[in-house]
DNA sequence: CGAATAATTGAAAGCATTCAAAGTGGGTGG
DNA sequence: CCACCCACTTTGAATGCTTTCAATTATTCG
């Protein structure tokens, strides 16, 4: 597998800042072959049920994936941003599908050859390990704000994640640019869109962001998001009041 | 990590058939150490927030994994069963508590012993990437659920797609016996137990299943349950009536 | 057989959705 | 460069699905 083609592609390098975490980024499979792709705002890169033949590795811009449903509603499942992989996992179909959500530059690799690169390169295993384990991490985040979390916990606790995981695409320090729509943020949270405006709005009207536009977003208030956010600074003993599931003893 | 001080355990036999799918289970990594855990009902293996040393791997019984919310809320993320693994994937702290919801049986790995296996035999490597990339394409179907299927197509995708994948768990070839309560459900759903409860009565008394106990379901009428699942088989062109987001040019 | 836990059922209340309409921003063509 | 247009966003009002609260019934285990 260290023969191919070679379109000499750095995988990893340029991974996003906020995941990559100060690491030095090493250069892997430095001969695995790729094509480049670019896609404009909306259109797809695949539709679930297509044949599962590819991974993607995003290099600039910002891509959704959903799920559909036979009623015509979407849950968007995630969001990828630079130095992210889709579509890792090999199955013969996509469960669901790509979208660009803005001008998005990605690199193909056959999936084939990518895993078989992974199996010589342990340390590219590892990077595409640590890939899909993030992403299950963050699709569990997702379910309990979708399950459990009301309209108002969930739209703070996206902006304090979103700007956490992306002060890269901020303009300044201070004002984030939001690459989705209200209807993404919407599909994403499992709201409508007109809850999701009510409660941009409501923030806003309270003092805890400021809005610029349709995409520019600011935190004014962190602490009063994070107030509203029930989510929970994963400290034992979790001490809630009658939770019936922490009767038992523990371990 | 051939040299292990040796419980020589089969990782990977006694694989839960529905997963195994006839394929024979090889033995990997037969001297990989390991300690026997018991858990009884309700009792927790971890709390979300322990430190992350262990991986385990269920034996019999069956466990849920769940997330805790401040306000006392909780999303239980998945069940897991025979054969199957909880908490691969590295991280310092557990993000998610599992706990017992029948007797039952368990293997323990040190996280960094298994890993290090994996390196070593790219089969247990494989066997642990499809483990993870099984727990992600769930939980993106459980996001999809708990985010757009009202809840009678959340109930009736829960009982098909539980027989699907527990047919080992069935008492006969037709009824099942479902080891989590109506409560577990409702937290695995986002919807309330008397919601849960409301429903399965709603389906019996159209004939759709019928109960015994508290735990037996079986299933009568899967065309109907198939209606009212929204799910959509991954076939494309998704053709959906005016869905936006397939406006746009595919490909 | 009895106590404890789980499940069912009913009624009222709430949060988010849906339907509807007006407003705003951003990009494009003249 | 500005006006116009389309798509996105905002806002309002009514509806409805699910939840919550409360009480009863059923099941399981000691």
């Amino acid at each position: 597998m260290s023969d191919l083609p070679s379109c000499i592609q750095n995988i990893g390098i340029e991974r996003a800042p906020s995941t990559c975490g100060g690491a030095n980024c090493q250069t892997y499979a430095r001969r695995l072959s790729c094509i480049r792709r670019k896609l404009s705002p909306r259109q797809h890169l695949f539709l679930q049920g297509d044949a599962q033949n590819h991974v993607y590795l995003v290099k600039s811009g910002a891509m959704c994936l959903y799920k559909l449903l036979r009623n015509g509603r979407r849950q968007i499942i995630g969001f990828k941003f630079p130095g992210e992989f889709i579509a890792l996992g090999h199955d013969t179909k996509y469960r669901f599908c790509a979208q660009a959500i803005a001008a998005t530059e990605l690199r193909s690799f056959q999936s084939h050859a990518l895993h078989a690169a992974a199996v010589e390169d342990s340390r590219l295993m590892a990077k595409l390990y640590e890939s899909v384990a993030g992403d299950l991490a963050r699709a569990y985040d997702l379910a309990l704000s979708v399950g459990q979390r009301d309209a108002e916990d969930s739209v703070a606790t996206f902006l304090l994640t979103v700007e956490a995981r992306a002060k890269a695409e901020s303009v300044d320090g201070e004002t984030l640019s939001l690459p989705m729509s209200r209807s993404d943020i919407a599909d994403y949270l499992g709201l409508s869109l007109e809850t999701v405006s009510r409660i941009f709005n409501g923030f806003k009207r309270r003092g805890f962001i400021e809005l610029s536009g349709r995409r520019g977003v600011r935190l004014v208030d962190r602490g009063a998001l994070r107030a509203l956010s029930g989510t929970r600074a994963d400290t034992r003993p979790p001490a809630v009041r009658d939770n019936r599931a922490l009767r038992a003893t523990v371990n």
